[in-house]
DNA sequence: GGAATACGCTACTGACGGTAGCGTATTCCG
DNA sequence: CGGAATACGCTACCGTCAGTAGCGTATTCC
């Protein structure tokens, strides 16, 4: 995903990388995802907007790198199955709740719509690792868990889209509730 | 959300709504969204861009009165409120499922992530005429409705967003299940 | 025939993602 | 120490797109 240095001599990257992330949840949250264009992250960082092109091959490149960084593994030490997806459930919306984070979130992935080269970065660099350790977390065939990734980043995300604000915890509570029903039968 | 026409005398509207309208769809399944651009669409209207702006104040609400009437009223003349609500998710499962229909529903919402103005269009235009009727149909509060369009339409969206590709029936199937299960408990 | 409006056309603005090219700084290696 | 190799900053630029201005022409009502 980060565009990786050439082997051998020269001069080093300078560590930014944090920085960088720092400033884009920073312009997100202060001037939405369309305000954060990559001159004012960059402006935001510090760093010039072709030191940014030359790490990430894209905008949305950076916003999904970055996203990874904020969201770290999924939490998977859960006792039983139910437990286990509630709490990835509480996570995620956890962390969409974060300032920034879900601005960032809901942008790229309203961007991906229209730009497959992202949707390709999305789905393997982003949802395949929570795919797969849900897989193997759930021990659910993968069409299934599939399935419940896309009810419930997607009522997440619709929620965060129109509003502009994370869903409120009572209906986080109904969700999880739901999603727990579906597992529980069949 | 039309600009409305000054009263009295002088030259009245073509009428090219549906003209408009069929080719923002045939010009977005073939192209994408992205590729739907204003020039195009004028272009494959047989229209001058600036007549549709003359109609319409921006692309996002052009395609949001196209959706409306691709759309049309929500079918409320079902027996229960089980039959009504599964009757409504596979009849915008299944508009979602036209050919460039629901790449301009995931389309104009990926949009409206950034576009506030936008926003206010689809929920007062598009949304809430929806949000009524079910209300109406299921006895149930505001708040249940909204959080049962969130997850419909963002799981629907959602599907369609990562894919291109609507959800397959047995998703569909699925997602009605799902929901059902909530409405009948509680 | 004149007021009033719609339509088409060309040209334009402003913003934004992304790129080119150059000078300078920093590191490794011989 | 010197040169190869790379990173960074900077300025300028391209292409695209939403949306606008302004003008000439067409169409309707009175």
């Amino acid at each position: 995903m980060q565009i990786s240095s050439p082997a051998g001599a020269g001069r080093p990257r300078s560590d930014l990388n944090a920085t960088v992330f720092a400033a884009m949840f920073r312009t997100v949250r202060e001037l939405g995802y369309a305000g954060a264009t990559m001159d004012r992250i960059a402006a935001a960082a510090g760093v010039a907007k072709t030191t940014i092109y030359r790490r990430w091959p894209s905008r949305g490149a950076l916003v999904v790198e970055g996203l990874l960084d904020a969201f770290g593994p999924v939490p998977i030490e859960s006792a039983g199955r139910a437990e286990l997806l509630s709490s990835a459930i509480r996570w995620i919306a956890g962390k969409i709740g974060e300032p920034g984070v879900g601005g960032a979130f809901a942008g790229v992935f309203s961007d991906a719509v229209s730009d497959p080269a992202l949707r390709e970065i999305l789905a393997t660099q982003f949802q395949a690792p929570y795919l797969r350790a849900l897989q193997a977390g759930l021990g659910e065939p993968e069409h299934r868990v599939l399935f419940l990734i896309d009810v419930v980043t997607g009522t997440l995300l619709h929620r965060m889209g129109m509003t502009g604000e994370p869903m409120a915890e009572s209906d986080v509570d109904a969700l999880v509730e739901m999603v727990l029903r579906v597992l529980r039968v069949d």
